[in-house]
DNA sequence: TATTACATCACCCGAAACAGTGATTGATAC
DNA sequence: GTATCAATCACTGTTTCGGGTGATGTAATA
C-alpha cells in the first residue's frame, strides 16, 4: 500500500487528484496541504511513502520545499507536479531531491505509473517531459561555436584560476598574446569581466 | 519490435546481453559495435530504436559517443550502460542526451525494463543509479554554509558581472566594505581569484 | 562578562585585468 | 591573388583586484 500525500494551492488539482486515486487499490491517500508550512507540519507526526508536491506555491515554493523535505525525510519520495513542461523547472526540482516531474494534465495511467515507479526508487520521466528536459540540456549547451580551439584552451586555463603570465608560460606564449585571446574572448561572448565570462563558461559548459 | 543496438568494447558483456535478450519476442538484436566509429558506421546504411552504450571505450567514449548520436539521430533512444555508479558520469551521460543508465550488474527484468522504458520515451533510472545520482546533486550542493548572507549577496553580484565600486553602489556600502566581503569569500573559500570563485560558486550552486 | 561572529569602513601597494590600437605571419577560401 | 581568419606579439594607459593590516559597533552567546 503506498501512502501518498498531496501538497498543491490548488484545492481543484487536489480534489482531482484524490478522486482519480480513489478507486485503486494500492494506493492510499493519506493527506494533503495547501502550503508548505502546512505540509512539514504534517510530517512532524505523520508520515506518507509519496508526496505529489506542486512546483509553484505561495511562500515557499515546491523546489525549495522539495529539498527542506528530502533533508530531513530522505526516504519520501517526490513527484513533481506542474503545469508547465519546462526543462528549467525540472532541472531545479530533480536537482532538489524530486525523484520524477508529471504535467497535470496526465492520464490516470501516467500518475499511476509514475506513483508506483518513484515508490519504488526509480526516477522516472514522462516521454513529453523527458523531451523538454533534454531540449533544455541541449539548448543551455548549443551554439557559441564561435570560440578557436586556441581560446577554449585559455578559456579553460583562466577557469583554472589562472593568470595571464600562468597561462603565458603555461603554454609557451607571450604574456600579451594570451591577453589577446582572453580579451577576443570577453568580446566574442559579450561579457565585460572576468566574473561574467566564468560563469557564462560554466553555464553553457564550455569548460 | 524494439531493435536494440549495443556498444560495448567487451565482447563479454556483448555476449551476455544478446544471450539476455534472446528469449524476448518484442526485443530483437540488429547489431554490435566495440567502438564509436563502428557504431557510427553502421547507422549510416542501418538503423535500431534502442541504443545500450557503454560509458567508458576506447576513442571516443561513451559520452561523447552519445552526443553525436542525438545530434545525427534524435529519435534513438540510448541507454547508457557502466559497472560505475557514479553520479558524475551518469549526470554526464544524460546531458549529452541518454535517456536511462543502467549498470552492467543489472538482473534480466531491469533491463528489459530499461530498454522498454526508453523506447516508450521515459526516462528512466533504476533505483540504484537514482540514488547515486541525487547522492551526487546533494554533494556538490550541500557544505561551504561557511557565507554569511551579507557575503552570499556580494558574490551574487560578482558573478552578475558588477565590479566592487558598482556593487557598493547598489546595496549602499563603501567599496572598503565590499572589497573585504569579497576578500573573505576568497579566504573562505579558498580560492585566489574571481575566475576561480565564480567557477566553485556556480559548480557547487551556491548562486 | 567576555568572547565570538558579522558587518562595516579605511589605507597602502603591487599585480592583474581591461580598453584601445596596431602589426605580422601562415593557412584557407573564394 | 586577394580576402579572411587564427594566432602571434607589442605598447600605453586606467581600473580593478588581491594581500596585508587594522579599526569600530553590534548582536548573540556561552
Amino acid at each position: 500500500m503506498i501512502r501518498v500525500f498531496i501538497v498543491d494551492d490548488h484545492p481543484v488539482v487536489i480534489e482531482g487528484i484524490t478522486s482519480l486515486l480513489q478507486n485503486e487499490k494500492d494506493i492510499a491517500w493519506v493527506g494533503q496541504a495547501m502550503n508548505a508550512q502546512s505540509c512539514l507540519g504534517f510530517f512532524v507526526n505523520s508520515t506518507a511513502d509519496v508526496v505529489l508536491m506542486d512546483i509553484s506555491m505561495p511562500g515557499m515554493d515546491g523546489v525549495e520545499l522539495c529539498g527542506v523535505m528530502k533533508e530531513k525525510y530522505p526516504g519520501i519520495m517526490i513527484l513533481g507536479l506542474s503545469s508547465f513542461n519546462q526543462g528549467l523547472y525540472i532541472k531545479k526540482m530533480v536537482e532538489n531531491g524530486a525523484s520524477g516531474y508529471i504535467l497535470k494534465n496526465s492520464s490516470k495511467e501516467e500518475l499511476i505509473k509514475a506513483i508506483h515507479a518513484v515508490h519504488d526508487g526509480y526516477i522516472y520521466f514522462s516521454g513529453e517531459v523527458g523531451m523538454a528536459l533534454q531540449e533544455y540540456q541541449k539548448s543551455s549547451m548549443r551554439e557559441l561555436p564561435l570560440l578557436t580551439p586556441r581560446e577554449k584552451e585559455v578559456l579553460e586555463l583562466i577557469a583554472q584560476g589562472y593568470t595571464n603570465p600562468q597561462i603565458a608560460e603555461k603554454i609557451f606564449l607571450s604574456p600579451f598574446t594570451v591577453d589577446s585571446h582572453r580579451k577576443n574572448l570577453l568580446a566574442k561572448l559579450g561579457v565585460k569581466n572576468t566574473a561574467s565570462l566564468i560563469r557564462l563558461a560554466v553555464e553553457k559548459k564550455l569548460i
